[in-house]
DNA sequence: TGTTGTGAAAAGTTTCACAGCT
DNA sequence: AGCTGTGAAACTTTTCACAACA
């Protein structure tokens, strides 16, 4: 089969608005252990990965009882416990499609790595781009993912191509085993069942912003994050 | 004062859920009109946009009446009813703060000039950044952001420096007067009321992939966007 | 006939507030 | 005394289903 393997299956699942903070939280209390501290309350976890306090406790409550009672939550049992729920436990390979500049910037960005993803594989279907060399990997053809999928038992597909070629990349990532994608490129690309697609469109989010800038301070909602 | 003028503040606010989602129907409905249809359904609209048809009706009845029973919506009307409720009439300058990797890629999105926005500046505390060029832009310190927002009337921050330096870069893009910003680095930022900050992590977004991969396809919810 | 627009029901999410435990 | 964990209430969002109407 595709990548690594699949653990855990069996836990009760955990609501979607949950899940899309848990990183939120892990990022918070990384800082926080590097900050040194042992304990944190859910009010301190609350401001550190800009939520209320109210969400973090039934959200980590969804994980189990970690916490203790007058003492708050340990922070490395936490961020141990956020982790595993997360899967990040593994480490995951990914691939990106379409190394034009949003796939060159992907590939390069540190943060992927700092955060247990590892870039394993490049493709475009240029010939221009292919045999480029970016961070020690050679820029493949897209045929050649199924070969690259196995190998390096990647499991996430990335595409930045144009919106174009969008919907025929995710089939390609589809047939070659990928069950998960995140997709950059501005348009809609439907996928079978049991595919999860994640969709980050650039210019939608400045779109959004323009609502809340046209319409000035009146209803304005401080922070309208990106979630879900 | 700060950018172009907001107009229109005094329609009734139109829900959060739904403001996320009309930029998705715009992108959908200039891609039917270039297709060459003059009316849509919402059963179409909701196809192309990648959403159910009771979402479409029931988003769109926000913006007001437009679509006739038994015909549809028309397309140029529609288009331009979103454009205009999402404050898209006029075009927005913006500023990128942090010309690393991502801050280079999104200087050189097509993406956004495609959509009505101008990147109109870019500014790096890095003197080794300053002075290079890009797109026609010569990258500014960030000192100078009162005067470039003054200047060219820039209404929205984009943050695309490291974590440390989000929050002081956000203080500086709120005395220049912006109000509208979107972050991202992989960091909080605390902004005054009447400031509006989205967030877009990366990582984060692979971090939701990878518990949905990991769960396997149970409850695997298969188009998880990014909204609100 | 075909499709919108919308009340009403259902589902999901957030907030409240406090009992229960350390 | 302090902070978690959680039912219950409030709110938001989605879905249903159908009357209204071109």
């Amino acid at each position: 089969m595709t990548g690594p393997k699949r653990v855990d299956a069996t836990r009760r699942p955990i609501p979607e608005a949950t899940v899309a903070r848990l990183p939120l939280y892990l990022r918070a209390l990384v800082a926080i252990a590097e900050g040194g501290d042992a304990t944190v309350s859910s009010e301190a976890l609350a401001a550190a990965a800009g939520v209320t306090s109210a969400k973090v406790r039934k959200d980590l409550s969804y994980l189990g009882s970690y916490g203790t009672r007058g003492v708050g939550y340990d922070v490395w049992h936490l961020i141990h416990e956020v982790r595993e729920a997360l899967g990040l436990t593994q480490h995951w390979s990914i691939v990106i499609a379409g190394i034009g500049n949003l796939g060159q910037a992907l590939a390069h960005y540190r943060g992927f790595t700092e955060r247990g993803f590892r870039v394993a594989a490049l493709v475009d279907t240029d010939p221009a781009k292919q045999g480029m060399r970016i961070e020690g990997l050679v820029v493949r053809p897209l045929e050649d993912l199924p070969e690259l999928v196995e190998d390096a038992a990647i499991a996430i597909g990335v595409i930045a191509t144009p919106a174009t070629a969008a919907q025929s990349v995710a089939e390609r990532m589809v047939e070659a085993g990928l069950r998960s994608i995140l997709n950059f490129a501005p348009a809609v690309v439907t996928v079978p069942e049991g595919v999860t697609v994640r969709k980050v469109d650039l210019a939608v989010e400045l779109q959004i912003l323009a609502y809340y800038e046209q319409r000035g301070a009146d209803d304005r909602p401080s922070d309208v994050s990106a979630g879900s």
